[in-house]
RNA sequence: CGGGGUGUGGCGCAGUCCGGUUAGCGCACCUGCUUUGGGAGCAGGGGGUCGGAGGUUCGAAUCCUCUCACCCCGACCA
């Protein structure tokens, strides 16, 4: 690994390329636009991944998995949903190579399908094929199913963790019996994207609505988490759907109520992906590389043993012997580094990589009876007796995630701007950069105005918008909504 | 798809204009010794045929033609 990574003030977009590759936390796959999440990022996906595994498990959700192919004309069923997903499908037509005299393999003729297949771009039509099958009485509702999948969109521009052809992810689709349930399961899952994001990664968002032209192609109403990165851009971060009854009547799935009356099943859709690793990466991470929340760190603490010769080592690992198994019952995360190599390099390896806490000790500190205890998001060092050492480490980790979550916050707050004229809007965006918060009369034409003229969209409508009394920034018109413009990603 | 650029050990590059010993440097890697509290030092060593094909020439990384790949900007998408 060499030295450092480019600073974040001379080239941001180079420097989460260089944290990205020197935190080894992925690394360019051989097609275009793939990535090969690399153990160090997928442990960091895991636990990710895990947490919100438990959190809709709690919730009644279920795991389950379809398929990665779907037939062509499954996407054609949902016209909305089709013009928003046929531009970027990966489409299988032949399942068949043959070997070639002159060109090696080529693909063969002879073997090709039919019916033409498309690999998921996101899995709504195969699942509301199935449920149709699964759905016939309201006594089968609500059914709260989740996958954890792979789906590819073929994107023109890429960049690791935040738009890859193939990506990881969890859709959630679920089925109602009524449209209030179905409103109430796509804000259940909004909250639960907030408290994942905040409360485990230690971003904050902002919740709310998606604009009609930002919206999920094939909702009614798409509600999203919304967070800002380090230089200001904004992050969609989840994205939760009602999908109305839109995807019950393109695949005709009814149920019989109570008055055994047939009605169409209401739909939410939900998903989170590996782009919130990007979103983590650029919410807390500096000129020393990655910064990560303990909450979802791989390794919470890394120790670093300082020795000259094969007796210091004995007897450094003598004394981590009394220190980490008392740290481990705690369920702390813990790396020990013996490799060969000096004591610096490893020190700013493990910051690359982010890691909250580290814990050095040499023979100066068995003399002391303590342990050096150093802290990624601070530039501190001090002597922890070993006595209180499990105690220390606790409760700075529980500080370092608090204290990630407020920096971020504050990062973010003050740049939320609220502006009075939209040639402050423009200044603001062009020069500075950041949300602002105002009013917008509600008209796709103002949107799109906006969008030409400072490349902001709307990002969000805030769930707690105040929009009375306010006027469109661009028209000047009584405002319909409160949102937040952003430059995005 | 339009504009620009780059292909030389694993990575980053020099050499190309003006053809000429054995293709060079930094990092990384391997071995040994000394080191180890903020990216260790010395010594030795392995690895490339210069994106590919064709041509010019006594001689090509270098000149010419074709071709492939990738990157950046734009368009598209979020």
């Amino acid at each position: 690994m060499s030295k450092g990574v480019t600073p974040q003030s001379k080239d941001y977009a180079t420097w989460y390329t260089d944290v990205v590759t020197k935190a080894e936390l992925a690394d360019y796959g051989p097609v275009k636009g793939t990535m090969v999440i690399r153990p160090y990022g997928f442990a960091l996906w895991e636990l990710i991944k895990d947490s919100f595994d438990m959190m809709i498990k709690e919730n009644g959700h279920v795991n389950a998995y379809f398929p990665l192919f779907i037939p062509k004309s499954f996407l054609a069923k949902e016209a909305e949903h089709v013009e928003g997903f046929a531009k970027e499908c990966a489409i299988v037509t032949h399942t068949r190579l043959k070997s070639d005299v002159e060109q090696g393999i080529v693909v063969d003729p002879e073997s090709k399908l039919e019916e033409e297949v498309i690999v998921r771009p996101t899995s709504e039509t195969v699942i509301w094929s199935m449920y149709k099958k699964w759905i016939q009485s309201y006594r089968d509702l609500p059914l709260l199913i989740n996958q954890w999948a792979n789906v590819v969109r073929w994107e023109m521009r890429t960049r690791l963790f935040l738009r890859t052809t193939e990506f990881l992810w969890q859709e959630g689709h679920t089925a109602h019996a009524s449209a209030k349930e179905a409103q109430e399961e796509t804000l259940l899952i909004l909250e639960l994207y907030r408290r994942l994001a905040e409360e485990y990664l230690a971003m904050p968002v902002y919740t709310g609505l998606k604009s009609e032209s930002e919206k999920f192609a094939g909702a009614d109403l798409t509600y999203c988490i919304e967070a800002m990165m380090g230089d200001k851009r904004a992050l969609q971060a989840g994205t939760s759907h009602n999908l109305g009854q839109n995807f019950a009547k393109a695949f005709d799935v009814t149920f019989q109520n109570q008055d055994n009356i047939e009605e169409m099943v209401y739909a939410t859709s939900w998903g989170i992906s590996t782009r919130l690793v990007g979103g983590v990466i650029m919410t807390h991470g500096d000129d020393k590389g990655l910064i990560l929340p303990p909450k979802i760190a791989p390794y919470q603490v890394v120790i670093i043993p300082i020795y000259r010769d094969k007796k210091d080592e004995q007897s450094v690992k003598d004394y981590l012997n009394q220190i980490i198994p008392s740290l481990k019952m705690k369920g702390i995360r813990i790396h020990e580094d013996w490799r060969k190599g000096s004591p610096g390099f490893k020190f700013n390896e493990w910051e690359m990589k982010g890691v909250p806490l580290r814990l050095e000790v040499g023979p100066k500190d068995i003399e002391n009876n303590s342990v050096v205890v150093a802290r990624r998001d601070y530039s501190e060092k001090e002597a922890v007796q070993k006595e209180s050492i499990v105690e220390t480490v606790s409760s700075l980790l529980d500080d370092i995630q608090t204290n990630l979550f407020e920096k971020a916050k504050n990062f973010r707050d003050s740049n939320t701007h609220t502006v009075s004229s939209y040639n402050e809007f423009k200044d603001i965006i062009s020069s500075k950069g950041g949300f602002i918060k105002c009013g917008w009369d509600g008209t796709e034409e103002t949107e799109t105005a906006i969008k030409n003229d400072t490349k902001a969209t709307i990002r969000v409508i805030p769930i707690d918008e105040k929009p009375n009394g306010l006027k469109c920034i661009y028209s000047g018109k009584e405002a319909k909504h409160e949102v937040i413009f952003a430059k995005a990603y």
